[in-house]
DNA sequence: AGACATGTTGCTCA
DNA sequence: ATGAGCAACATGTC
């Protein structure tokens, strides 16, 4: 479920419910899988009257920090894997089966779940955030993203479909599934088309559209500033592909035409054919194709 | 019953 | 050494 503005959700969503709280109570379904850099009983010993005092979103990951009952900072990461969840519920909540980590404050439940166990929980002490946060690429809207590293990657990635390296986090943090064929769809490109084929054009708008996607569904699904809509996707527009992707019979909402799914670059992907095409373009020299142009001038 | 799932990783082969 | 492709992970749902 969770790419980067569900991952913002889900943050905002226990940091709204608990910021400044402190945890009286923790409980872990200890699945040795989901705890990576320390056990769950080192959890239980370090947050157990710990306060929450920040949360941060980036990629697919949230770091929420606390202060320990000795003063000392602590850090839990969490990754979301496929089909982890943050919720919040009473402090009646009985913990169920796949509620891996629950903290307790005073007045609500923090309740992380993941039914697949494909996510992370990541735990660490100390003044500094950990070395695997500090690491994650530049976010999509920001500076440091720029259409010179995206068209770097993409000649390096040039042989693997597009869908495929849209998915590499190293140089798009955050994009999933659903938001490489979103932006896809809106630069029409086809999902198939191989990296290094796209000239620089489409290299400009396929940038401009990683960062418009990602700007548009944080506002859709996270909400603005302190608001929070009350669940996922509800704030979706028709006029996104989201809502037809895996409809039978789904049509583009630009085109009214049919859309197309099969598997590219190892995940099932879903495009609309009337608007993104594969071939039948200038496929000359298209590779290595530079600027200067000086002999036109006289 | 069987296919499939909004993710990552570690292995093999080129 | 670098990059591409794919099985594996574990469980729920249609």
């Amino acid at each position: 479920m969770p790419e980067l503005a569900e991952v913002e959700f889900f943050r905002k969503r226990w940091d709204q419910a608990a910021h400044g709280a402190r945890i009286l109570r923790v409980h872990t379904h200890d699945t040795k899988k989901l705890f990576r850099s320390a056990p769950a009983a080192t959890l239980h010993a370090a947050l157990t009257h710990a306060t929450l005092t920040s949360s941060a979103a980036a990629a697919k990951q949230m770091l929420f920090g606390f202060v320990t009952a000795e003063k000392t900072q602590a850090w839990l990461g969490l990754h979301l894997g496929m089909t982890g969840e943050l919720s919040v519920a009473p402090t009646t909540h009985v913990p169920r089966k796949h509620d891996h980590l629950v903290l307790f404050t005073d007045r609500q439940a923090l309740v992380f779940s993941d039914p697949r166990m494909f996510g992370k929980i990541e735990f660490t002490v100390g003044p500094e955030a950990p070395g695997w946060w500090t690491k994650i690429a530049p976010a999509l809207c920001s500076a440091p993203f720029t259409v010179a590293t995206v068209a770097d990657f993409l000649r390096r990635r040039g042989r693997a479909p597009i869908k495929a390296v849209l998915l590499m986090q190293e140089r798009f943090p955050g994009i999933g599934n659903w938001m490489a064929d979103e932006l896809l769809w809106r630069a029409a490109i086809h999902p198939a088309r191989l990296a290094g084929s796209l000239g620089p054009a489409e290299v400009r708008l396929l940038w401009r559209e990683c960062r418009h996607v990602a700007r548009l569904a944080l506002t859709a699904i996270a909400g603005r500033g302190k608001k929070l809509p009350p669940d996922l996707n509800v704030n979706i527009p028709d006029s996104w592909l989201f809502n037809h992707r895996w409809q039978k019979g789904g049509l583009c909402p630009i085109t009214k035409k049919p859309l197309a799914r099969a598997e590219i670059g190892g995940r099932t992907s879903c495009w609309s054919p009337a608007r993104q095409k594969l071939g039948a373009r200038p496929s000359s020299a298209v590779l290595s194709r530079k600027r200067p142009r000086a002999a036109v001038l006289s």
